[in-house]
DNA sequence: TTCTATGCAAAATGTTTGCAATCAC
DNA sequence: GTGATTGCAAACATTTTGCATAGAA
């Protein structure tokens, strides 16, 4: 389950780290929740992470997931955006690089996309308006090769 | 209060095409509710129009005013977005090219932005994917030139 | 021990819906 | 008249919070 980058730490260390630095005490459904979210790949909502969560330990409270999840984010660890449904998804951010993404309006299929030319016209369009950029969210919206053709 | 555009209609007669062909009628709380949007300039939220609309009429529900939202919307005189926390602002569409936003994150101020690289590098990116785009969103969040000074 | 974390249930938020009464055409 | 529209209140979905209990260091 570690991840094996380089000289980096694992983002289990990362989080104990965050955790030990904040005063906050690895309990058990803590470590079960960040268990389980470092093995969730792709983009998922917390109530997704609530279900996978409850299969192996049900008598967690949701309430410790939506808490622990925004100690994730906090702790650099989770990325959380929501493309415009007012439903929070989740991604892995420790060792992932900046992405924007691409969702399929059909079927949901989303691609993680980057394209430094559009990185750099943003800082430049904000530059011009006198603001100092400190983020940004894209979403491109379309449909997939998929969805174009055959089913539905 | 009308827009004066060439020879293009006027928002109110595009709304009242638009009502007529869909068999909706012109109910004076509608008329008061597309009166204020119209009259109401830059970027609002639901709950700002139900108050500006509830000065002048005091008896119109909330439900009407989001059911006349959601029309306003389908007939494109009005665009929504939600910039990320949930809450959706809405702005005039009719007679407005498309555009995304820059918002500071301390005070709020929004600027609309366009920039046709990189529109068209969005194009590209979803073409390489194999998507078809058929929309997108940008918010690009920083400090605006004022809080980068004085005060906070 | 002492302060933090938990689970529960209730609250908060923004928006939508069911329904009987009302209104537009 | 008839079907669409209204206001109300309740329902909704997601997330947050208060609080008494339980647990970590």
């Amino acid at each position: 389950m570690n991840f094996i980058v380089g000289m980096s730490k694992s983002a289990e260390t990362v989080f104990i780290n965050y955790m030990e630095t904040h005063n906050l005490s690895m309990t058990p459904q803590r470590k079960l929740i960040v268990e389980t979210f470092l093995k969730t790949e792709g983009h998922f909502s917390a109530e997704h992470l609530c279900r996978l969560v409850k299969e192996k330990a049900s008598d967690i409270g949701q309430a410790t997931i939506y808490r622990t999840l925004k100690i994730l984010v906090e702790s650099g660890l989770a990325d959380s955006m929501d493309p415009g449904d007012g439903v929070a998804l989740y991604e892995h951010a420790y060792g992932h690089q900046h992405h924007d993404h691409l969702i399929c309006v059909n079927c949901g299929a989303t691609v993680e996309i980057f394209d430094e030319t559009i990185e750099s016209r943003q800082e430049k369009v904000a530059e011009d308006h006198g603001y100092k950029l400190t983020r940004h969210r894209m979403f491109l919206f379309g449909l997939c090769a998929d969805c174009q053709n055959g089913s539905h």
